[in-house]
DNA sequence: GCAAAACTTGAATGAGCATACAAGTTTTCT
DNA sequence: AGAAAACTTGTATGCTCATTCAAGTTTTGC
Protein backbone atom coordinates (compact mmCIF):
# COMPACT_ATOMS: atom_id res chain seq x y z
CA UNK A 1 0.00 0.00 0.00
CA UNK A 2 0.82 3.72 -0.18
CA UNK A 3 3.46 3.58 2.81
CA UNK A 4 5.75 6.93 1.08
CA UNK A 5 2.44 8.34 0.53
CA UNK A 6 2.03 8.25 3.84
CA UNK A 7 5.50 9.68 4.57
CA UNK A 8 5.34 12.39 2.29
CA UNK A 9 1.90 14.09 3.66
CA UNK A 10 4.15 13.78 7.10
CA UNK A 11 6.84 15.56 5.80
CA UNK A 12 4.90 17.82 3.76
CA UNK A 13 2.72 18.96 5.92
CA UNK A 14 5.44 19.48 8.69
CA UNK A 15 6.75 21.22 6.03
CA UNK A 16 4.21 23.73 5.54
CA UNK A 17 3.71 24.62 9.57
CA UNK A 18 7.76 25.52 9.58
CA UNK A 19 6.75 27.76 6.31
CA UNK A 20 3.86 29.21 7.61
CA UNK A 21 5.26 29.97 10.45
CA UNK A 22 8.47 31.54 8.76
CA UNK A 23 6.58 33.33 6.38
CA UNK A 24 3.04 33.92 7.45
CA UNK A 25 0.13 32.56 5.96
CA UNK A 26 -0.98 35.27 4.08
CA UNK A 27 2.58 35.21 1.88
CA UNK A 28 3.77 32.13 2.11
CA UNK A 29 3.93 30.40 -1.34
CA UNK A 30 4.15 27.03 -2.43
CA UNK A 31 8.20 27.02 -3.33
CA UNK A 32 8.70 28.24 0.08
CA UNK A 33 7.28 25.28 1.64
CA UNK A 34 8.68 23.24 -1.07
CA UNK A 35 11.84 24.07 -0.29
CA UNK A 36 11.31 23.75 3.41
CA UNK A 37 10.67 19.83 2.72
CA UNK A 38 13.38 19.43 0.14
CA UNK A 39 10.89 18.85 -2.36
CA UNK A 40 9.76 20.38 -5.61
CA UNK A 41 6.29 22.39 -6.00
CA UNK A 42 4.93 20.50 -8.19
CA UNK A 43 5.65 17.61 -6.75
CA UNK A 44 3.41 18.97 -3.55
CA UNK A 45 0.87 19.52 -6.40
CA UNK A 46 1.38 15.79 -7.35
CA UNK A 47 0.11 14.36 -3.77
CA UNK A 48 -2.70 17.57 -2.78
CA UNK A 49 -3.95 18.87 -5.78
CA UNK A 50 -4.14 22.19 -4.55
CA UNK A 51 -2.29 24.86 -1.87
CA UNK A 52 -5.85 25.12 -0.43
CA UNK A 53 -6.00 21.03 -0.13
CA UNK A 54 -2.30 20.85 1.52
CA UNK A 55 -3.72 23.80 4.24
CA UNK A 56 -6.44 21.76 5.06
CA UNK A 57 -4.38 18.82 5.54
CA UNK A 58 -1.99 20.91 7.33
CA UNK A 59 -4.87 21.75 9.60
CA UNK A 60 -6.63 18.65 10.53
CA UNK A 61 -2.97 17.30 11.64
CA UNK A 62 -2.86 20.03 14.32
CA UNK A 63 -6.46 19.30 15.10
CA UNK A 64 -5.57 15.47 15.10
CA UNK A 65 -2.68 16.65 17.62
CA UNK A 66 -4.98 18.09 19.81
CA UNK A 67 -7.92 15.85 19.94
CA UNK A 68 -4.94 12.92 20.60
CA UNK A 69 -2.92 14.85 23.70
CA UNK A 70 -6.60 15.62 25.19
CA UNK A 71 -7.81 12.00 24.95
CA UNK A 72 -4.84 10.66 26.63
CA UNK A 73 -5.27 13.26 29.35
CA UNK A 74 -8.91 12.48 29.64
CA UNK A 75 -7.80 8.82 30.06
CA UNK A 76 -5.43 9.52 32.89
CA UNK A 77 -7.81 11.76 34.96
CA UNK A 78 -10.68 10.03 37.11
CA UNK A 79 -12.69 13.21 38.81
CA UNK A 80 -14.51 15.69 36.70
CA UNK A 81 -12.22 17.78 38.66
CA UNK A 82 -9.08 16.30 37.25
CA UNK A 83 -10.27 15.53 33.64
CA UNK A 84 -11.32 19.58 33.56
CA UNK A 85 -7.58 19.93 34.45
CA UNK A 86 -6.70 17.71 31.70
CA UNK A 87 -8.77 19.37 29.05
CA UNK A 88 -7.03 22.87 29.52
CA UNK A 89 -3.48 21.10 30.25
CA UNK A 90 -3.70 19.35 26.46
CA UNK A 91 -4.32 22.57 25.24
CA UNK A 92 -0.49 23.39 25.93
CA UNK A 93 1.09 19.99 25.54
CA UNK A 94 4.41 20.06 25.03
CA UNK A 95 3.29 18.99 21.38
CA UNK A 96 1.33 22.04 20.85
CA UNK A 97 2.37 25.00 22.64
CA UNK A 98 5.51 25.41 20.25
CA UNK A 99 6.25 28.26 18.17
CA UNK A 100 5.86 27.03 14.98
CA UNK A 101 2.37 25.26 15.58
CA UNK A 102 1.23 28.33 17.74
CA UNK A 103 1.74 30.76 14.53
CA UNK A 104 -0.56 28.05 12.14
CA UNK A 105 -2.74 28.00 14.68
CA UNK A 106 -3.64 31.53 15.23
CA UNK A 107 -3.32 32.56 11.58
CA UNK A 108 -5.66 29.71 10.36
CA UNK A 109 -8.12 31.14 13.16
CA UNK A 110 -8.11 34.48 11.78
CA UNK A 111 -8.25 33.02 7.71
CA UNK A 112 -10.82 30.79 8.73
CA UNK A 113 -14.06 33.05 8.39
CA UNK A 114 -12.63 33.69 4.67
CA UNK A 115 -12.18 29.85 3.48
CA UNK A 116 -15.44 27.58 3.78
CA UNK A 117 -13.09 24.20 4.59
CA UNK A 118 -11.20 26.27 7.37
CA UNK A 119 -14.65 27.47 8.86
CA UNK A 120 -15.73 23.96 8.54
CA UNK A 121 -12.67 22.40 10.72
CA UNK A 122 -12.44 25.31 13.21
CA UNK A 123 -16.42 25.06 13.94
CA UNK A 124 -15.95 21.49 14.32
CA UNK A 125 -13.26 22.05 16.83
CA UNK A 126 -14.35 24.51 18.43
CA UNK A 127 -17.73 22.30 19.40
CA UNK A 128 -15.52 19.76 20.55
CA UNK A 129 -13.31 21.68 22.98
CA UNK A 130 -16.86 23.38 23.95
CA UNK A 131 -18.79 19.85 24.81
CA UNK A 132 -16.13 18.34 26.69
CA UNK A 133 -15.60 21.59 29.16
CA UNK A 134 -19.68 21.32 28.88
CA UNK A 135 -20.00 17.69 30.32
CA UNK A 136 -17.01 18.48 33.23
CA UNK A 137 -18.12 21.78 34.52
CA UNK A 138 -21.90 20.79 34.55
CA UNK A 139 -20.94 18.66 37.36
CA UNK A 140 -18.76 21.63 39.11
CA UNK A 141 -20.56 24.71 38.69
CA UNK A 142 -23.96 25.68 39.02
CA UNK A 143 -26.28 25.12 35.85
CA UNK A 144 -26.54 29.02 35.34
CA UNK A 145 -22.91 29.62 34.96
CA UNK A 146 -21.99 26.35 33.30
CA UNK A 147 -22.12 28.76 29.71
CA UNK A 148 -20.54 31.12 31.00
CA UNK A 149 -17.58 29.68 32.69
CA UNK A 150 -17.04 27.40 29.40
CA UNK A 151 -16.40 31.05 27.56
CA UNK A 152 -13.82 32.55 30.03
CA UNK A 153 -12.19 29.58 29.87
CA UNK A 154 -12.29 29.74 26.08
CA UNK A 155 -11.52 33.01 25.67
CA UNK A 156 -8.59 32.48 28.12
CA UNK A 157 -6.92 29.98 26.28
CA UNK A 158 -7.15 31.49 22.52
CA UNK A 159 -5.97 34.81 24.18
CA UNK A 160 -2.59 32.42 25.20
CA UNK A 161 -2.57 30.93 21.96
CA UNK A 162 -2.72 34.66 20.20
CA UNK A 163 -0.17 35.85 22.62
CA UNK A 164 2.52 32.87 22.23
CA UNK A 165 2.08 33.63 18.60
CA UNK A 166 2.66 37.02 18.93
CA UNK A 167 5.71 37.05 21.41
CA UNK A 168 7.16 33.39 19.81
CA UNK A 169 7.91 32.34 23.15
CA UNK A 170 6.00 29.10 24.43
CA UNK A 171 7.00 27.71 27.56
CA UNK A 172 4.34 25.18 28.08
CA UNK A 173 4.83 24.33 31.44
CA UNK A 174 4.26 27.73 32.95
CA UNK A 175 1.49 28.06 30.78
CA UNK A 176 -0.15 24.79 32.24
CA UNK A 177 0.36 26.08 35.68
CA UNK A 178 -0.78 29.57 34.69
CA UNK A 179 -3.91 28.14 33.25
CA UNK A 180 -4.84 25.91 35.85
CA UNK A 181 -4.44 28.69 38.31
CA UNK A 182 -6.84 30.96 36.03
CA UNK A 183 -8.83 27.81 36.32
CA UNK A 184 -9.00 27.74 40.10
CA UNK A 185 -10.20 31.07 40.17
CA UNK A 186 -12.99 30.91 37.49
CA UNK A 187 -14.41 28.05 39.21
CA UNK A 188 -14.32 29.70 42.77
CA UNK B 1 -5.41 73.79 4.89
CA UNK B 2 -5.86 70.05 3.42
CA UNK B 3 -9.15 69.52 4.70
CA UNK B 4 -9.95 67.62 1.73
CA UNK B 5 -7.13 65.54 2.64
CA UNK B 6 -8.14 64.66 6.08
CA UNK B 7 -11.90 63.68 4.77
CA UNK B 8 -10.23 60.96 2.36
CA UNK B 9 -8.25 59.79 5.22
CA UNK B 10 -11.10 59.10 6.73
CA UNK B 11 -13.62 57.63 4.46
CA UNK B 12 -10.43 55.34 2.84
CA UNK B 13 -9.42 53.90 6.62
CA UNK B 14 -13.15 52.92 6.90
CA UNK B 15 -13.24 51.56 3.76
CA UNK B 16 -10.11 49.17 4.32
CA UNK B 17 -11.83 48.31 7.56
CA UNK B 18 -15.18 47.43 6.00
CA UNK B 19 -12.96 45.70 2.92
CA UNK B 20 -11.02 43.64 4.87
CA UNK B 21 -13.50 42.29 7.33
CA UNK B 22 -15.51 41.03 3.67
CA UNK B 23 -12.58 39.26 2.10
CA UNK B 24 -10.08 38.99 4.58
CA UNK B 25 -6.80 40.71 5.05
CA UNK B 26 -4.66 38.03 2.98
CA UNK B 27 -7.08 37.82 0.41
CA UNK B 28 -8.18 41.99 0.26
CA UNK B 29 -7.20 44.16 -3.40
CA UNK B 30 -6.83 47.19 -3.36
CA UNK B 31 -9.91 47.64 -6.35
CA UNK B 32 -11.80 45.98 -3.13
CA UNK B 33 -11.00 48.44 -0.42
CA UNK B 34 -11.58 51.44 -3.44
CA UNK B 35 -14.90 49.87 -4.53
CA UNK B 36 -15.69 50.21 -0.89
CA UNK B 37 -14.86 53.38 -0.64
CA UNK B 38 -16.71 54.44 -4.14
CA UNK B 39 -13.07 55.60 -5.61
CA UNK B 40 -10.23 54.43 -7.49
CA UNK B 41 -7.09 52.02 -6.80
CA UNK B 42 -4.92 54.73 -7.95
CA UNK B 43 -6.82 57.22 -5.94
CA UNK B 44 -5.84 55.20 -2.71
CA UNK B 45 -2.57 55.34 -3.85
CA UNK B 46 -2.26 58.77 -4.51
CA UNK B 47 -3.20 59.40 -0.85
CA UNK B 48 -1.23 56.25 1.05
CA UNK B 49 1.27 55.59 -1.52
CA UNK B 50 1.11 52.14 -1.01
CA UNK B 51 -1.00 49.00 -0.22
CA UNK B 52 1.43 48.55 2.94
CA UNK B 53 0.97 52.48 3.96
CA UNK B 54 -2.51 52.27 3.46
CA UNK B 55 -2.94 49.52 6.24
CA UNK B 56 -0.97 51.30 8.77
CA UNK B 57 -2.72 53.92 8.69
CA UNK B 58 -5.24 51.86 8.89
CA UNK B 59 -4.42 50.27 12.31
CA UNK B 60 -3.46 53.47 13.58
CA UNK B 61 -6.98 54.34 13.64
CA UNK B 62 -7.93 51.86 15.11
CA UNK B 63 -5.42 52.06 18.16
CA UNK B 64 -6.19 55.45 18.51
CA UNK B 65 -9.94 54.72 19.03
CA UNK B 66 -8.62 51.94 21.72
CA UNK B 67 -6.48 54.70 23.01
CA UNK B 68 -9.58 57.23 23.22
CA UNK B 69 -11.72 55.37 24.59
CA UNK B 70 -9.02 54.37 27.47
CA UNK B 71 -8.17 57.61 28.24
CA UNK B 72 -11.97 58.91 28.43
CA UNK B 73 -13.14 56.18 30.80
CA UNK B 74 -9.68 56.71 32.76
CA UNK B 75 -10.41 60.25 33.48
CA UNK B 76 -14.31 59.06 34.83
CA UNK B 77 -13.01 56.57 37.30
CA UNK B 78 -11.50 57.55 40.83
CA UNK B 79 -10.29 54.39 42.36
CA UNK B 80 -7.65 52.12 41.54
CA UNK B 81 -10.19 49.33 41.25
CA UNK B 82 -12.25 51.71 39.03
CA UNK B 83 -9.61 52.38 36.70
CA UNK B 84 -9.02 48.71 36.16
CA UNK B 85 -12.58 48.73 35.56
CA UNK B 86 -12.73 51.27 33.02
CA UNK B 87 -9.40 50.08 31.83
CA UNK B 88 -11.12 46.69 30.89
CA UNK B 89 -14.32 47.64 29.64
CA UNK B 90 -12.57 50.37 27.01
CA UNK B 91 -11.44 47.32 25.29
CA UNK B 92 -15.19 46.23 24.72
CA UNK B 93 -16.17 50.00 24.09
CA UNK B 94 -18.95 50.43 21.70
CA UNK B 95 -17.24 52.17 19.31
CA UNK B 96 -14.36 49.27 18.93
CA UNK B 97 -15.73 45.94 19.76
CA UNK B 98 -17.89 45.39 16.69
CA UNK B 99 -17.85 43.33 13.67
CA UNK B 100 -15.78 44.90 11.12
CA UNK B 101 -13.09 46.47 13.71
CA UNK B 102 -12.61 42.95 15.94
CA UNK B 103 -12.09 41.21 11.98
CA UNK B 104 -9.37 43.75 11.57
CA UNK B 105 -7.71 43.94 14.54
CA UNK B 106 -7.14 39.84 15.12
CA UNK B 107 -6.37 39.74 11.16
CA UNK B 108 -3.58 42.45 11.77
CA UNK B 109 -2.45 40.79 15.17
CA UNK B 110 -1.58 37.25 13.39
CA UNK B 111 -0.21 39.21 10.47
CA UNK B 112 2.09 41.68 12.35
CA UNK B 113 5.12 39.21 12.97
CA UNK B 114 5.64 39.39 9.26
CA UNK B 115 5.82 43.13 8.62
CA UNK B 116 8.33 45.42 10.53
CA UNK B 117 5.35 48.24 10.69
CA UNK B 118 2.48 46.04 11.92
CA UNK B 119 4.97 44.66 14.53
CA UNK B 120 5.91 48.04 15.70
CA UNK B 121 2.32 49.07 15.96
CA UNK B 122 1.41 46.08 18.01
CA UNK B 123 4.14 46.16 20.32
CA UNK B 124 3.68 49.99 20.96
CA UNK B 125 0.15 49.18 21.62
CA UNK B 126 0.53 46.37 23.87
CA UNK B 127 3.10 48.28 26.18
CA UNK B 128 0.54 50.55 26.55
CA UNK B 129 -2.11 48.69 27.90
CA UNK B 130 -0.04 46.56 29.84
CA UNK B 131 2.19 49.39 31.60
CA UNK B 132 -2.01 50.62 32.26
CA UNK B 133 -3.22 47.45 34.23
CA UNK B 134 0.06 46.87 36.08
CA UNK B 135 -0.10 50.78 37.20
CA UNK B 136 -3.52 49.88 38.45
CA UNK B 137 -2.97 46.59 39.92
CA UNK B 138 -0.13 46.74 41.41
CA UNK B 139 -2.30 48.75 44.50
CA UNK B 140 -4.97 45.42 44.42
CA UNK B 141 -2.95 42.81 44.56
CA UNK B 142 0.32 41.36 46.15
CA UNK B 143 3.59 42.53 44.18
CA UNK B 144 4.64 39.07 43.32
CA UNK B 145 0.94 38.36 40.80
CA UNK B 146 0.95 41.42 39.39
CA UNK B 147 2.71 40.10 36.30
CA UNK B 148 0.59 37.18 36.19
CA UNK B 149 -2.49 38.98 36.95
CA UNK B 150 -1.82 41.39 34.25
CA UNK B 151 -1.06 38.53 31.70
CA UNK B 152 -4.18 36.54 32.54
CA UNK B 153 -6.08 39.17 32.14
CA UNK B 154 -4.51 40.71 28.69
CA UNK B 155 -5.08 36.88 27.49
CA UNK B 156 -8.41 36.71 27.88
CA UNK B 157 -9.41 40.04 26.52
CA UNK B 158 -7.59 38.95 23.41
CA UNK B 159 -9.31 35.56 23.42
CA UNK B 160 -12.69 36.82 23.73
CA UNK B 161 -11.46 39.56 20.54
CA UNK B 162 -10.43 36.41 18.76
CA UNK B 163 -13.48 34.65 19.76
CA UNK B 164 -15.93 37.69 17.90
CA UNK B 165 -14.18 37.98 14.93
CA UNK B 166 -14.74 34.16 14.41
CA UNK B 167 -18.41 34.14 15.36
CA UNK B 168 -19.10 37.49 14.03
CA UNK B 169 -21.47 38.47 17.23
CA UNK B 170 -20.15 41.43 18.95
CA UNK B 171 -21.85 42.26 22.17
CA UNK B 172 -20.29 45.13 23.33
CA UNK B 173 -22.97 46.03 26.60
CA UNK B 174 -22.33 41.85 27.81
CA UNK B 175 -18.43 41.50 26.34
CA UNK B 176 -17.73 44.56 29.48
CA UNK B 177 -20.26 42.22 32.28
CA UNK B 178 -18.37 39.27 31.66
CA UNK B 179 -15.01 40.89 31.44
CA UNK B 180 -15.78 42.27 34.78
CA UNK B 181 -16.42 39.42 36.36
CA UNK B 182 -13.49 37.87 35.34
CA UNK B 183 -11.70 40.82 36.53
CA UNK B 184 -13.70 40.30 40.35
CA UNK B 185 -12.58 36.36 39.88
CA UNK B 186 -9.11 37.18 38.99
CA UNK B 187 -8.65 39.46 41.87
CA UNK B 188 -9.73 37.44 44.78
C1' DG C 1 14.93 -8.57 -15.81
C1' DC C 2 11.47 -5.80 -17.44
C1' DA C 3 7.17 -3.60 -18.09
C1' DA C 4 4.01 -0.85 -15.70
C1' DA C 5 2.96 2.12 -12.10
C1' DA C 6 4.30 5.56 -9.05
C1' DC C 7 6.81 9.42 -8.36
C1' DT C 8 9.59 13.83 -9.37
C1' DT C 9 10.75 18.07 -11.52
C1' DG C 10 12.13 22.22 -14.64
C1' DA C 11 9.97 24.96 -17.44
C1' DA C 12 5.77 26.86 -19.56
C1' DT C 13 1.23 28.98 -18.90
C1' DG C 14 -1.84 32.23 -17.59
C1' DA C 15 -4.31 34.68 -14.07
C1' DG C 16 -4.33 38.33 -10.68
C1' DC C 17 -2.34 42.01 -8.62
C1' DA C 18 0.10 46.52 -6.94
C1' DT C 19 1.81 50.29 -8.79
C1' DA C 20 3.03 54.02 -12.35
C1' DC C 21 1.54 57.17 -15.61
C1' DA C 22 -0.60 60.34 -18.65
C1' DA C 23 -4.50 62.55 -19.54
C1' DG C 24 -8.35 64.59 -17.77
C1' DT C 25 -11.51 67.20 -14.10
C1' DT C 26 -12.33 70.00 -10.16
C1' DT C 27 -10.97 73.29 -6.70
C1' DT C 28 -8.38 77.17 -4.99
C1' DC C 29 -6.41 81.53 -5.15
C1' DT C 30 -5.95 86.10 -6.72
C1' DA D 1 -11.77 84.94 -15.30
C1' DG D 2 -7.85 82.29 -15.59
C1' DA D 3 -3.77 80.02 -14.13
C1' DA D 4 -2.03 76.85 -10.93
C1' DA D 5 -2.63 73.33 -7.69
C1' DA D 6 -4.99 69.49 -6.15
C1' DC D 7 -7.29 65.62 -7.21
C1' DT D 8 -9.15 61.50 -9.99
C1' DT D 9 -9.09 57.61 -13.00
C1' DG D 10 -8.57 54.13 -17.11
C1' DT D 11 -5.12 51.91 -18.79
C1' DA D 12 -0.46 49.96 -19.20
C1' DT D 13 3.39 47.57 -17.02
C1' DG D 14 5.73 44.18 -14.97
C1' DC D 15 5.90 41.03 -11.37
C1' DT D 16 4.63 37.00 -8.51
C1' DC D 17 2.51 32.93 -8.08
C1' DA D 18 -0.40 28.49 -8.39
C1' DT D 19 -1.02 25.11 -11.46
C1' DT D 20 -0.08 22.19 -15.60
C1' DC D 21 2.57 19.33 -18.49
C1' DA D 22 5.85 16.63 -20.74
C1' DA D 23 9.82 14.40 -20.01
C1' DG D 24 12.45 11.93 -17.04
C1' DT D 25 13.69 8.65 -12.79
C1' DT D 26 12.64 5.30 -9.33
C1' DT D 27 9.95 1.63 -7.40
C1' DT D 28 6.86 -2.29 -7.67
C1' DG D 29 5.03 -6.62 -9.14
C1' DC D 30 5.80 -10.66 -11.42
Amino acid sequence: MSRIRDIRNEELTAAAIRAVHRHGYAQVTMNDIALEAKASAASINYYFGSKEKLMEATMRRLLGELRHATIERLHRAETPRDRLSGLVAANFDDRLFAPAQCSLWVQFWSNAPYSATLARLHRINRGRVQSHLHAELRQLVPATEVRSVTAMLQAYMDGVWLEAAQSGLCDAGAARREALVVLDRLLA
